[in-house]
RNA sequence: CGGGGCGUGGCUCAGUCUGGUAGAGCACCGCGUUCGGGACGCGGGGGCCGGAGGUUCGAAUCCUCUCGCCCCGACCA
């Protein structure tokens, strides 16, 4: 491709509304344009890029047996209405309306459509198991779209599903695509990691989520150092304090006056007690009545353990009124000792010596205060783990929280979509059954902006060669060297020839602004041709990445090229 | 949905408080000089100042309403 009959907008200055790198560098890059919040244009780069990212999906997919579909993006609501999610799933999803009044909506994701088609075409064990996959474009109507296309409304999904006559098949391919989703991202020359995650709202019952890590990345991963053990902190696990014997010489419990004390913070450095030895009480309410939740003062309650702990289905920290109610006493001198409710605590509470804590009375708290002996808790794993707890699944480990961006997900559904919309097989027996489901989605856009995100520089972008908009850029300084311009299009050729997709750099501009451009846009490898070199039959090879230069020469640079090529994806 | 902020050439922004002929840099077009890390000079094109209503002799500027966008929070494969 000729860089001068490209539509190809580089831009010096980043657009005032761009909040991440991977966003301002698209934007600079000229790969995408914003037609509204959450919704972009994508631009040839763009196109190539994200055409790159699905074609290793796809590729990837079919080779692990699964067959690809396309399904719609308007959806009849009755497919929702059905599953019971039109009235679940909230203002997320757009509905609409078509000219006879129906409702429609615009698919956020593709559960009811799958569903409602296997279960027309498919009766028999036989056909099973079977694995159907699309790359989509997908709606979901964020609250507030933001970062680009790593979370915009309109987005483009890869999202396979998978039917089973049994656990043990369902088992077995959710393995066989958690290994396609790491060749996928290994191919793609990502660093990234799986990590185990909670199921959210899809429901299910286990799954896992593919991270790229990055130090902008959304979510928070805790990865042992010492096995393989990484969790989305969402619900990542601490391993359990061992049993301690109860200290003999425990004081006991004595009020003190706290005026105004009400944080942690607060409380530990007007009595000079350590936050961790504080016992902070959460008052929540939830779908079981209101439940107290008690942490270490310097560990924070995860909502989402708390949640399952309880068997709750929501749970959110209580009003003053219901605190007031609860404890006697205004919010932030809360305790446990001498509470009626239910209260659920996290293991670290448990051999807590002489701990402080709420006095349920305005302006006091209680200090020397003993689990087992003051107060009576079911103890469970609550606290968000942090950077240096223990490892849940190895003896020595250590956690360390690192950030990343979600790209992938992968879930066993069970039978939620099949038992709702009734899509059976018979078995062998005759005997009808529902099918076991799964589900594996992808972001691609997601993708393609998280190789940014962990591989950029001051100066641009630095693709993973797998996933650069071209394979190679020829630069000739002078278009107006006759010979510098033959020359370059001869390589620029030879590189075609060789199955290269190469972008050569024709316009009319100074070398300066060519160098910069050719930083941003972040193609792997560069051929420069100049005058001076060009008398020796020499020209540059410069890698994006590194900044290394080699002379080498004219007739060399096919192979010099794919070899390099070759290296920079096998090494990532 | 709550709190805050912003809409002025394609992009980044000044001008708004204190009403009086719409500006700068970049980008774009022409000519000349320059030519290996975002050159320079001269000349030029391009803006219903987000939209509607109001106040005023006069509104980018003041008032009201509206639309869009951004940030923080809550929410979220």
């Amino acid at each position: 491709m000729r860089f001068s009959r490209m539509l190809l907008p580089t831009l010096k200055e980043s657009p005032a509304d761009a909040d991440v790198v991977s966003l301002k560098l698209m934007m600079r890059a000229g790969m995408i344009r914003k037609v509204a919040a959450g919704i972009y244009n994508l631009l040839p780069m763009g196109v190539r890029v994200v055409g790159r990212v699905e074609t290793i999906v796809r590729e990837e997919m079919n080779k692990a047996g699964a067959q690809e579909v396309r399904m719609p993006v308007v959806v009849p609501s009755e497919l929702w209405k059905e599953s019971g999610r039109w009235d679940a799933y909230g203002k997320e999803l757009l509905r609409l309306r078509d000219r006879h009044d129906r409702e429609f909506c615009l698919g956020p994701t593709h559960e009811e459509v799958i569903t409602d088609m296997v279960r027309r075409e498919v009766r028999s064990y036989r056909e099973l198991p079977m694995n159907l996959y699309q790359i989509q474009t997908k709606f979901r109507d964020e609250i507030r779209p933001r970062f680009g296309l790593m979370r915009g409304r309109e987005f483009t999904m890869k999202d396979a599903y998978s039917f089973h006559a049994d656990d043990e098949s369902a088992d077995k391919e959710y393995r066989n695509m958690f290994e396609a989703y790491c060749r996928i991202f290994e191919r793609c020359g990502l660093e990234f990691r799986p990590v185990e995650a909670d199921t959210g709202n899809i429901g299910g019952n286990f799954s896992h989520e593919f991270m790229v890590l990055a130090d902008t990345g959304e979510d928070a991963i805790a990865a042992c150092n010492a096995c393989s053990y990484a969790a989305n902190v969402e619900r990542a696990e601490v391993r359990r304090p061992p049993s301690q014997p109860a200290t003999e010489q425990a004081k006991m419990p004595e009020k003190v006056s706290t005026p105004g004390k009400k944080s942690v913070e607060e409380v530990s450095a007007f009595l000079k007690v350590a936050p961790k030895r504080l016992i902070k009480t959460l008052i929540y309410e939830t779908d079981k009545g209101v439940v107290v939740a008690l942490v270490a003062g310097d560990d924070e309650l995860n909502e989402i353990k708390f949640k399952r702990a309880i068997g709750a289905g929501f749970v959110v920290l209580a009003s003053e009124g219901i605190v007031v109610e609860t404890t006697n006493a205004p919010s932030g001198f809360a305790g446990p000792v001498g509470l009626k409710t239910r209260i659920v605590a996290d293991f670290n509470v448990r051999w807590l010596t002489d701990a402080v804590t709420g006095a349920n009375e305005a302006n006091s708290h209680l200090i020397n205060v003993n689990a087992g002996r003051d107060f009576e808790a079911e103890y469970f794993d609550l606290k968000t783990a942090r950077d240096g707890d223990a490892c849940p699944r190895c003896a020595s480990g250590v956690l360390s929280i690192r950030r990343g961006i979600e790209v992938g997900h992968i879930f066993k559904l069970g039978t939620k979509y099949s038992k709702a919309m009734n899509t059976t097989f018979l078995d062998e027996a005759g005997k009808e059954r529902p099918m076991i489901m799964g589900c594996y989605g992808i972001g691609i856009g997601r993708t393609a902006a998280a190789a940014i995100e962990q591989n950029h520089d001051q100066y641009g972008i630095i693709w993973p060669a797998p996933l650069s908009p071209f394979d190679c850029e020829v630069t000739p300084v002078n278009v107006r060297d006759e010979n510098t311009l033959k020359a370059a299009f001869g390589i620029y050729d030879s590189l075609k020839e060789a199955g290269l997709d190469a972008l050569i750099d024709d316009r009319d501009e100074r070398a300066g602004v060519k160098f910069k451009d050719a930083d941003l846009i972040g193609i792997p490898v560069r051929i420069i041709v100049g005058e001076k070199n060009l008398k020796d039959g020499l020209v540059e090879l410069k890698l994006r990445k590194t900044g290394e230069v080699r002379l080498i020469k004219v007739q060399e640079v096919v192979q010099e090229v794919k070899a390099l090529l070759e290296k920079t994806t096998k090494g990532g």
